[in-house]
Parts: structure tokens; C-alpha cells; sequence
RNA sequence: GCCGAAGUGGCGGAACUGGUAGACGCGCCGGAUUCAAAAUCCGGUUCUGGCAACAGAGUGCGAGUUCGAUUCUCGCCUUCGGCACCA
């Protein structure tokens, strides 16, 4: 044993205890209570960054104190190893993106053992593996059997420059999530899972988990976007091509107050005028080219143009003209409008534009006409000039509206989504084959299930441009199951978002050679504690939910919801520097910048070390490639320790708030381990002596900080507060461990070992054997607190004169009401403020204060 | 525009149920140790006044409820995050 702290060897050898031990393994054979631990897995793009680093110790913190509560815990880790990136690297360097993937994976594996992390290695898989993907190939032929997923030509989101398809998700302000490329719209075939069908679902569930951040479920629900509203339906008078235009509307209360019909540009009506007219033609093709370019605008114009079409108001009779509009999407509704400009403010904008009628058919807060000269009336109100409706409130006229348009047969009530059916297909190359044959004959054939999986070629060249897949005719080549006749494959692939949808279930089943899922799944599932950024709040939660019951509605799991406990943990912050270099910013990495501190201490600017030459501070902002600003994660490892590096991460923040980097803050936390280190050498270096005076004031903070450690790290999960706590035990022991004796000390550090395991494992590991213990510290019981620790026999109290602190006074615990008023009152430093005064009020609040009142 | 989160010392943050504002750490100041430095240890550190005891002010701003408000209510301001022509 080191008398100094070696964190290179003391890491090495507990984490060699621990895997001749196996006590990272989950096992499911134990009778001990079940909790499943997950850190999203990462996508294996080279090597840890902060993130990651700050992610998985959130969750091993909690893994590992799950362990010490005696629970069997399962805490696995794997990767989410297709996506474009390992296509990009493929024709940057020449590489196939399999070998690229799998060599990633090996080393980030290393750098994962390296931090400590009490993973059970054993079920470890990555997606591309075709153990792993066959799975999800086989529970789409499923879904394809049940109609939970077709195939359709749909307008899509096209990436420019990434070749693909994007879902709705992954378009970010018009542009692509990944490449930035200006999203353009194309038509072609998809395959779409139905989650409309579990919209309802989705969105009633959120309800039932308390333990999601708040965010993250106002997120989701408006993503869903529920609408109670008519389908309302207009005859159209002079079109040979349709008879009626259908609109969807919340606010069938207006129906007296539209003035005109609008539809999207690719609307079939538009579509079939420009069929005809030029200068139609001309402008729906503009809005399908713009309507994405543009819609980062923030100040779009409302443009339109009448298509010369005429409808029939449902219950007036009146004509109204019908108009091709920029406004009107046509992803949403039935991608067109019936228009009242008087109460809605798009439509009042349109009109102001193009000089169309608008009539007020809501009354204002007085009871006449609203003022619609500036803006539309867009608040509920009794109804006006409409006929039999009037003086109706919203409820009424919506339900009296309805009946009338459902008697007439030109409306019906309607629940609308905005979720839109999830495009899982994708034109690339590096993802799970979509398992489907496409025969002259008999149409997509769903692949059968002895001859899952249908393996992804791996030996592959990829150029850019269209995928591999679709040149490789040998392996497109293939007799369809039905028929027996040549047919070829799908040459797309799945959206990644597939394979990380059902991940966490097949953790539980690991090497399951016969099935998605076996009963360790249902054993397993839900998981108790996920842990992940608050960037997947929207994709990956509800498509992971979504997936849950799919699975269950399969008979696999007996669950609804995957996750029963969500933790967003937030960004990792650096300083960011930057240079002037011909009038373009230059971004500094932070080691290469020496620090100016005015006589505050605060951070004045900075110089470039090698140089001297003056550079600006541009902030905290997220650590990022882009930015210059990142820490290598290794490099902190290989100079402090995987310790020094979980403790800073663990104490410098609380996990969901961001955390900002900093170097001296990890100095900090490589004192405290040193520290903590030297304080238990020279304990057991030292002479048993018996109980000092001290050893009831030092019992006493070490079962405080038990209580609170435990509750901070089980309950709240504020870890920086529990790591606080341990240090101010140390402190305490450094003031009293002369007094306090021999036996007590050991006691107070057996109890910080233990508290710290989960954050420090290896220290705590190193000097539990030092302070006389074998084994793994990983399966000692969780300190326990001794109640007859915490009592005392004086208690400290504040006394305050109306509300402001004069004096302190300590009175026995037994002592009367009375008595501590009395000695409240007698306090030197109480007496001059209420001298002479007129006490008129005495408040006790037991253990805390006394506030006298004086007037 | 809508939705969500947050504004506390020089900095990161603490104060959990309305009850001592600033725990813990960083930084800074002073001291010890040292030939010296590093490392380590001890003390101080919200601001203003005072040698001190102590007093006054103080949790983004303005009101309110209360014996008492960082915490609750109302109205603003700012920052960050998400969504964004969703009919």
C-alpha cells in the first residue's frame, strides 16, 4: 500500500477485484428486490466526450448505491452503432463502415473501463450486430402483418447533402438536424409506422409519470398536439375534378365569419388548377420550393392566389371564393382552411393583403361587435349576427354548429393530431435492412421468419451518393417467399431511431437466441432510473414509448412505459476564447490560454501562452467541436484519476443544471481525495487510544451525514449536496480527532468510505481494505444510522425581535415554553431592543427560534 | 408569439415543509512549514460603517400576504432551452 495517492495503481487494482468478483454482473436469480439502472448508450463516433463522461457517472453513482441498498441490480451498457457518421468517415478515409464502427467501439470500451463504470459487460451488444437487428426485422413483419406499418408515397423532407429522407423530428428550422442543408420537399414511397394509432395513448400516459422531469412531458404533449375541433365540409361549385372541400377547424363557433376557402399549394385542388393555369402552376411550385427555405424567416408574408374556384357555405349558402395560400400547410388538418379573418390573426393578415371581406362574428368584452381594425378578436364569446346561434357561448354554439352540419351531412366532430406518422425508411446504406421483398407479382412481402435476419452486406465501398445496397443486384436478387418468383429487396434501411426504440428491453434479455424478448425482460421492465440528455426529450422518449407498447401489444412485455424514472442531465460548459485573424474568429483551446484576474480574483481576460498575445473571453458556453472548447475526458483521467474526474463532475453542479468546467474545480477535488487519502493513513498509523470527550459531538455529525447523504443520493439526487455533506464530516473529524478518540474516528471514516463508494469507487475501495475490511466495498451494506447518535441534550436557538436576528441562546431539550421565553427574554444583546417596549406577541417554534414581537 | 426552466457573494453552488441567507468547493488575502519552491496545514473572506462588541443594507425589479418571505400571491425585467403560420 502507497503511503501516497497512486491513482493509476489504486484504479487498477479495484477494478481487478471487482472483475475476478463478478459483482457488477446483474443477476436475475437473486431474490434480493430488482432495479435496472440505464444510461442512454452512445453512438460510437470515436471517443468519450464530457458529455458521455458526465452521463454514465450520473447513472453509475446511482447504480452503485442501489447495490449497497442490497437490491440485484442490472446497469448495462451497448451501442447504438449505425448512422451516417461511420458512411461519412467510409468516404473520407476509406474505410468500411463496419470496421470503422467496431474499432470505435473497442476503444471507447476501453475508456469506459477506465472511468470505473460498474457496467455488466457480459450483455454488451451494438446494434449493427445481426443478433441484435434481426429482431427489430422480425417484429416489422409483425407490424406490416397488422397493418401498424405501410407503405405509402408521401411528400418527404429531402437532405441535400445526406442523400436521405428526414422525418419531421430531424428537420431543425428548415434545415437538416445533421448536415444543416435547407430541407427540400420530394415525393417518393416510405415505409410509416402508425403512431398515430397511440396518440391518445402517448398522450395520456404522460400523466402517469410522476417522476419525469416536467419538461420532458410538456414537451411531448405538445409535440402530440391534441385538438378537439369539426371536419367541416364546403360544396364546391364550379369544379368538374371535386364536388367538396373538406376543412378542419377548432373553432366551428366562427362559421359565420368566413369569407374565403384557403389550400396548401400541394393541395389536390391547387394542383388540378395548376394543371391549367400557368401562373398557378408557377406559384404552388414557388411555395413547395419555399415553404421550408422560408419558413426560418421570421416575418413571412402572407401570399396567396385566388384559383377562380367557388364553394357553398354550409349553412348561409353564401359563395365564397377559394384561394391557393403560403399559409396553409398542407401536413396538418386536410391541408386546408376555412378562413375568418375577423377572429383568427393569419387570416386577417391574408385579407388585409388581398382586400378580402371580414366579419365579426364574436362579441367583445362588451357585448357588441369586437374592433377587428387592427387585429383579429381571436377570444371565445356569445355569438353574433348568426342567425339561430346567437347569443350562444363557445360550448354551446360548438355542439349547436355540429348538429346542424352532421343533420345536413357536411360536418362531423374531430380529434387532430399534429404527430404525424413516424417515416422509418431510409436511403442509406449503414442501417438494418428493411425486411421486405418486392415481388411483380404479389406486391411487399414481409421477409418470413426463417430466413431472419436479412444480413447487411458488410464488404462494401461507399462513394457518396445513393446507397451501396442499391447496385448490389446479387444481394438484391432473391425469390419471392409467396410466389416463388424473382423479386428483389428493399434497398432502404431503417431510421436509426428504430434500433435505440427497443435497446433497453433487449439489455434484459441478453443472448436470447430465439426470440425478441424473454421473461427477463418482463422481470426487468420497466426501467426504474434512465439517465440522458434533455436533447432526446421529444424523438427517442416517445418513439422508446411507443415501442414499449408495441412489444407488450405483441405479448412481450406486460408494461406500458419503459422508464419509470427519467433524469435530463444537463449540458457540460467550457470557457470559450477567441483571436482575431483577418477579421474571422479563431477559437482557442482553453489549455493553450493563460488566465487574467483582476484583484477579485474575477476573470479579467487572457493571453495566449506561447505567445502573449491578447485573447477575448467569449463565455461558458457548451463544450463543442465547433467551439474549440472541449476537454479531453483521457487526458484528465490520465493526469488526476477516474476519481478526481467523477468527483468534480458529481459535486460541481446538481445533474439536471448545466456544469461548468473548471480546471481549478478539478484541482479542488483532487485536494478533497488526497485528502480524504491522507487522513486514513495516518489513522491507522496511529495508536488505538480510548473515547476522547469529543466522541458524542463527532458521532453525532457522522449519523447527520449518513441521514443525509442517504437522502440526498436515494431521494433528491442532488449528489453535489451529498458530497458536500461528506466533506464537512472530514472537516469535523480534522478539528476533533484528537478529542474524540481512536474508535470514533475509524467509525466517521468507515462512514465516508462508504458515502463516497458510489462517487469515488476505487479511492473508497483502496482504503476500505486499508481501514481493515476485505472484499468489495461494492457489496457492503449502506451505512445505517444510529438514532441514539442524533440526541442531544441542549438545543441552540435564534432569537429574533420582529423578525430580525438579536441573539442566540442554548436551552436544555426538556426545557417548558415558558422557560425558553423567559431566557429569550433575558439575552444581553435581546434586552436593548425591547427595553422599555411592549412585548406583544411571543412566537416558538420548537428547535428553531423565538421571534418576539415589540411595538 | 406560445410553452418550460432559471435569476442568490469575485465564481460554481447551498438553504428540502414559510423560520439563523451564503453550507461545501473554487478564487483571493494573511500566517505556519521550507534555504527556496511545490505540496501541505491554520486563519479570514456578502457589502457599508466600526479597533471591537455590534449596527445598517442585502437573494433580478415593484407591490402584497405574514410575527417572519430566496421560498407563497400579483405585476414587470432579463437569461437559457423547446416549439413555431398546427387552422
Amino acid at each position: 500500500m502507497h503511503d501516497t495517492y497512486n491513482p493509476t495503481a489504486i484504479e487498477a487494482a479495484a477494478r481487478a477485484l471487482w472483475d475476478a468478483t463478478g459483482v457488477d454482473a446483474a443477476d436475475e436469480t437473486r431474490s434480493a428486490e430488482h432495479y435496472y439502472c440505464l444510461a442512454m448508450f452512445p453512438y460510437p463516433s470515436g471517443k468519450l466526450h464530457m458529455g458521455h463522461v458526465r452521463n454514465y457517472t450520473i447513472a453509475d453513482v446511482i447504480a452503485r448505491f442501489q447495490r449497497m441498498q442490497g437490491r440485484a441490480v442490472l446497469h448495462p451498457m451497448g451501442w447504438d452503432a449505425f448512422g451516417l457518421p461511420a458512411e461519412n468517415a467510409a468516404i473520407q478515409h476509406g474505410v468500411a463502415p463496419a470496421q470503422w464502427t467496431r474499432e470505435n467501439i473497442a476503444h471507447m470500451r476501453e475508456q469506459l473501463k477506465s472511468l470505473g463504470l460498474s457496467y455488466d459487460w457480459s450483455r454488451e451488444f451494438a446494434t449493427c450486430d445481426p443478433d441484435y437487428y434481426r429482431w427489430e426485422q422480425w417484429l416489422f413483419t409483425r407490424l406490416v402483418e397488422k397493418g401498424l406499418a405501410y407503405r405509402k408515397n408521401a411528400i418527404v423532407n429531402w437532405d441535400p447533402i445526406d442523400n436521405t429522407v428526414l422525418a419531421n423530428e430531424q428537420v431543425i428550422d428548415g434545415r437538416g438536424w445533421r448536415s444543416g442543408a435547407l430541407v427540400e420537399q420530394r415525393e417518393i414511397s416510405q415505409w410509416f409506422l402508425r403512431i398515430s394509432e397511440y396518440a391518445d395513448e402517448l398522450l395520456e400516459g404522460l400523466d402517469h409519470l410522476p417522476e419525469w422531469p416536467e419538461a420532458v412531458r410538456t414537451m411531448q404533449r405538445n409535440w402530440i398536439g391534441k385538438s378537439r375541433g369539426m371536419s367541416i365540409r364546403f360544396p364546391v361549385e364550379n369544379c368538374p375534378a371535386c364536388d367538396e372541400l373538406e376543412v378542419f377547424t377548432t373553432r366551428p363557433d366562427t362559421l359565420f365569419g368566413v369569407t374565403y376557402l384557403a389550400v396548401a399549394a400541394g393541395h389536390p385542388l391547387a394542383q388540378s388548377v395548376a394543371e391549367r393555369r400557368e401562373d398557378i402552376a408557377q406559384f404552388c411550385a414557388e411555395c413547395l420550393r419555399g415553404s421550408t427555405a422560408a419558413a426560418d424567416l421570421e416575418t413571412q408574408e402572407k401570399r396567396g392566389m385566388p384559383l377562380g374556384l367557388l364553394a357553398r357555405h354550409p349553412l348561409t349558402g353564401d359563395i365564397l371564393p377559394i384561394w391557393v395560400a403560403n399559409f396553409v400547410l398542407m401536413g396538418y388538418g386536410t391541408g386546408a382552411v376555412m378562413s375568418v379573418p375577423a377572429h383568427d390573426q393569419r387570416d386577417w393578415e391574408f385579407a388585409q393583403a388581398y382586400d378580402l371581406p371580414i366579419r365579426a362574428v364574436i362579441a367583445g368584452p362588451d357585448g357588441e361587435a369586437p374592433d377587428v381594425r387592427d387585429a383579429a378578436f381571436t377570444d371565445t364569446g356569445p355569438l353574433i349576427r348568426s342567425d339561430d346561434f346567437d347569443g350562444l357561448d363557445f360550448t354551446a354554439a360548438f355542439s349547436a354548429i355540429r348538429d346542424a352540419l352532421e343533420e345536413e351531412g357536411l360536418g362531423e366532430e374531430r380529434i387532430q393530431y399534429r404527430l404525424r406518422d413516424w417515416g422509418v425508411s431510409r436511403q442509406r446504406y449503414w442501417g438494418c435492412p428493411i425486411p421486405i421483398i418486392r415481388c411483380g407479382h404479389c406486391g411487399d412481402v414481409p421477409v418470413p421468419e426463417e430466413q431472419l435476419p436479412v444480413h447487411l452486406p458488410e464488404d462494401v465501398i461507399v462513394t457518396g451518393g445513393a446507397s451501396p445496397l442499391t447496385t448490389m443486384d446479387d444481394w438484391k436478387a432473391v425469390d419471392c417467399p409467396r410466389c416463388g418468383r424473382a423479386a428483389t429487396r428493399e434497398t432502404d434501411t431503417f431510421d436509426t431511431f428504430f434500433e435505440s426504440s427497443w435497446y433497453y428491453a433487449r439489455f434484459a434479455s441478453a443472448g436470447c437466441a430465439d426470440a425478441m424478448l424473454d421473461d427477463r425482460a418482463r422481470q426487468w421492465t420497466p426501467v426504474d432510473q434512465y439517465v440522458g440528455g434533455i436533447e432526446h426529450a421529444i424523438l427517442h422518449l416517445l418513439y422508446a414509448r411507443f415501442f414499449h407498447r408495441l412489444m407488450r401489444d405483441e405479448g412481450l412485455l406486460d408494461s406500458s412505459e419503459p422508464f419509470t424514472r427519467l433524469l435530463t442531465q444537463g449540458m457540460v460548459l467550457a470557457d470559450s476564447w477567441s483571436r482575431d485573424v483577418d477579421g474571422r474568429k479563431e477559437w482557442i483551446a482553453p489549455d493553450r490560454v493563460t488566465l487574467e484576474r483582476d484583484d477579485k480574483g474575477r476573470i479579467s481576460g487572457g493571453t495566449l501562452t506561447e505567445t502573449g498575445e491578447l485573447v477575448s473571453h467569449e463565455g461558458m458556453v457548451k463544450m463543442s467541436k465547433s467551439k474549440n472548447n472541449g476537454i479531453d475526458p483521457e487526458a484528465m483521467i490520465a493526469r488526476y484519476g477516474a476519481d478526481t474526474v467523477r468527483l468534480f463532475i458529481m459535486f460541481a453542479a446538481p445533474p439536471e443544471a448545466s456544469l461548468e468546467w473548471s480546471d481549478t474545480g478539478v484541482e479542488g477535488a483532487s485536494r478533497f481525495v488526497r485528502r480524504f487519502w491522507r487522513m486514513v493513513q495516518e489513522h491507522v498509523a496511529s495508536r488505538p487510544e480510548p473515547h476522547g470527550p469529543a466522541r458524542d459531538e463527532l458521532r453525532r455529525k457522522v449519523h447527520e451525514t449518513i441521514a443525509k447523504a442517504t437522502d440526498d443520493i436515494g431521494r433528491r439526487q442532488t449528489f453535489n449536496t451529498a458530497i458536500a455533506a461528506v466533506m464537512e464530516m472530514l472537516n469535523t473529524v480534522t478539528a476533533l480527532r484528537e478529542t474524540a478518540g481512536y474508535e470514533t474516528v475509524q467509525e466517521a471514516l468507515e462512514a465516508a468510505c462508504l458515502l463516497l463508494a458510489p462517487i469515488i469507487p476505487h479511492t473508497a475501495q483502496a482504503l476500505w481494505e486499508r481501514l481493515g475490511h476485505d472484499g468489495p466495498v461494492v457489496t457492503a451494506p449502506w451505512p445505517q444510522v444510529d438514532e441514539s447518535a442524533l440526541t442531544v441534550s441542549t438545543l441552540e436557538l435564534v432569537v429574533q425581535v420582529n423578525g430580525k436576528l438579536r441573539g442566540r441562546i442554548s436551552v436544555p431539550v426538556e426545557a417548558a415554553r415558558d422557560a425558553v421565553l423567559t431566557a429569550a427574554r433575558e439575552d444581553e444583546n435581546v434586552m436593548r431592543f425591547i427595553d422599555g417596549k411592549t412585548i406583544r406577541k411571543e412566537i416558538l417554534v420548537p428547535g428553531k427560534l423565538v421571534n418576539l414581537v415589540v411595538g
